[in-house]
DNA sequence: GCCATCACG
DNA sequence: ACGTACGTGATGGCA
């Protein structure tokens, strides 16, 4: 196993009255406009070290441009038809992969790949080993502070060279027949594209101190080529058993519905149809959403029974027999993962989206035959960084102590009341305040939540006096969220930044709490992810990553060994993100993704 | 193509 | 005073 230690290096600065002093080990960058804001604000802020992540530069021998064709979208679908390489030196277009092979495990050869997931995806699933990459969608990404647009091969090739880009052949389709010589130099076109794209954004990318950003995306890289490839394992037949009860049970409810609201030709799929027919029986609701039908629950029957409904037919819809298409013939399902596929930095995954299965299909997805999955979620990691960021001393104090926020806030919300005296019902009320207020919940949007979850409504006023409350115990936390609020410069524990003026922060000036939290949560992630890769097993696959949920398949020899490790990383990773407040991580072993 | 809704965190 | 909780992806209705 590796040694974790060993993996970054840290540059601590110190920031005393409005000079910058940097401890031995660092040196701050010059020019770094940015950081500086960033330093007097966190000191403004009560906070007096911030901390730099940095890793030692790699000399490259060589740098070329990389890009393939193929004959479908995954590469279990289709072949890589053409290799295109463009250096200073070097440039050729070939069909045979074996021209390439040394090229691409050569770890002093950096190959600029344009969207690296993809190209490097289909290599690994080929079986090629590709060592030193680096990425100009993402290094695009990284400095348009967008992930969604602007980030084309052909957009930049237009934007920053100046050039227009033919995408004729860009389909799979058209690599499916003969390779002509125009096809040779399309790919090579892209090849090049990348490789000219590269000089430009490094040095971009260096004059914005975005450079341990792009180091760890890069390294986190190979998370994401995982859950690509090797996907995991569905039980789509016991899934159907559930998928039977449910549409039967779905079925009879609509019945009922249908009956007793008299309406026979019910769309239930229309919130317009709904609305009318529960008008025509007496109740106006404002919208058909779940949270609303339970207000008018006790009114009428039906009511109940159309949220039953609403629910299965969700599960059905969007996880149901969608799902059995999306099987590979190995019986694993696989996703679309992004590394970056959220403005915060967040990874996604779609085609299906493995990241939003319902909790009833979880027991499905199963350990290969001689192997256990490992479950490890951190424990209220946003409150940790909002501690973190905020140093809201009750936070860090809580956090530091071990005790139960969610007790601890409803304690003193209840008025001062005993921990060991709190309910159940007094804990989910405090769980609600501790996690919507991170976000800037409002009292009516407060109350909304308590009430949906809770059997006793409150009013408007307690749920404004709850708030009134919790700011008046995370005083910290009240002070932070006034900052952000008035902040021309917002910016992650782990070096992201956006400045006034980006749309991160014009969207909503509520927002702006939790983006800082939720992207700095995303690096921690990413670290620990990047740890895991680095020291693990080569038998200890990763199977799916949740946002602070890690799941990892390994041999049943190897459980133990193989849920400290990750643990280590888990903790480790977020740790060099988040370093005053103690992060803790749960983890579990099965044979199926527990919760 | 947009909207409402709801699955996940 | 403001707008009513953030970030995603998937579905089906509706225009």
């Amino acid at each position: 196993m590796g040694d974790l230690s060993l993996v970054r290096n840290f540059y601590e600065i110190n920031v005393q009255d409005s000079t910058i002093h940097l401890s031995a080990n660092g040196k701050i960058p010059k020019g770094h406009v940015e950081l500086n804001q960033a330093l007097l604000k966190l000191k403004r802020h009560k906070t007096n070290t911030y901390h730099v992540l940095t890793k030692p530069e790699i000399g490259y021998e060589r740098i070329i441009g990389v890009d393939i064709e193929t004959t479908a979208l995954l590469p279990l679908h289709g072949e890589i038809k053409l290799v295109s390489v463009y250096g200073n030196n070097t440039r050729f277009v070939t069909k045979d992969l074996n021209e390439v092979r040394d090229i691409l495990s050569d770890p002093t050869v950096l190959k600029i790949f344009h969207n690296a997931t993809f190209d490097v995806s289909w290599f690994r699933a080929k079986g090629y080993v590709v060592n030193s990459f680096v990425c100009t969608f993402l290094m695009s990404q990284i400095l348009n502070n967008h992930v969604k647009k602007g980030n084309s091969l052909q957009e930049l090739a237009k934007t920053k060279l100046g050039m227009e880009l033919n995408k004729t052949y860009q389909h799979a389709d058209n690599w499916k027949g003969n390779i002509t010589e125009e096809h040779k130099e399309y790919a090579l076109m892209d090849a090049k594209v990348a490789y000219e794209l590269y000089s430009i954004f490094k040095e971009a990318i260096k004059q914005k101190h975005l450079d341990i950003v792009l180091a760890r995306e890069i390294n986190a890289m190979d998370a994401i080529i995982e859950l690509n490839i090797k996907g995991i394992r569905f039980d789509y037949d016991g899934w159907e058993v559930e998928l039977q009860a449910m549409q039967r049970e779905r079925d009879q409810l609509l019945e009922m519905i249908r009956l007793e609201l008299k309406v026979p030709t019910l769309n239930m799929q229309s919130p317009k149809q709904i609305t009318a027919a529960l008008a025509a029986n007496g109740i106006d609701v404002e919208s058909t959403k779940d949270e609303v039908l339970a207000k008018y629950e006790n009114q009428l029957s039906s009511i109940k029974d159309m949220r039953q409904y609403k629910k299965l037919q969700k599960q059905l819809s969007s996880y149901g027999e969608k799902i059995k298409n999306a099987i590979d013939k190995d019986g694993r399902l696989r996703g679309n993962w992004k590394l970056c596929g959220a403005d915060t930095f967040r990874m996604t995954c779609k085609e299906p989206n493995l990241q939003g299965m319902p909790s009833i299909s979880k027991p499905y997805f199963q350990s290969k035959e001689g192997h256990s999955f490992i479950v490890a979620d951190y424990s209220t990691i946003e409150l940790r960084i909002l501690a973190e960021v905020s140093q809201d001393q009750e936070l860090v104090k809580a956090f530091h102590e071990g005790e139960d926020l969610h007790n601890k806030t409803a304690a003193f919300i209840f008025g001062n009341k005993p921990i060991e005296l709190i309910t159940p019902t007094e804990r989910k009320v405090g769980k609600i305040i501790n996690f919507g207020l991170v976000y800037g919940m409002t009292k009516w949007g407060l109350q909304k939540k308590i009430n949906a979850a809770i059997d006793d409504p409150i009013e408007l006023y307690e749920a404004e006096a709850f708030r009134t409350k919790y700011f008046e115990l995370y005083k910290g936390v009240s002070d932070y969220q006034d900052q952000m609020l008035k902040a021309d410069f917002i910016q992650t524990l782990g070096g992201r930044y956006w400045k006034e003026g980006h749309h991160m922060l014009e969207k909503g000036k509520i927002a702006r709490f939790n983006y800082p939290i939720q992207a700095s949560c995303a690096e921690g992630l990413k670290e620990s992810l990047s740890l895991f890769l680095q020291g693990r097993n080569a038998s200890w696959g990763l199977v799916a990553v949740v946002h602070d949920e890690i799941v990892i398949e390994v041999p049943d020899s190897e459980v133990e060994m193989a849920k400290k490790f990750l643990e280590k990383s888990m903790i480790g990773g977020m740790s060099i993100i988040v370093r005053q407040v103690p992060i803790t991580v749960e983890v579990k072993v099965a044979k199926h993704w527990v919760k």
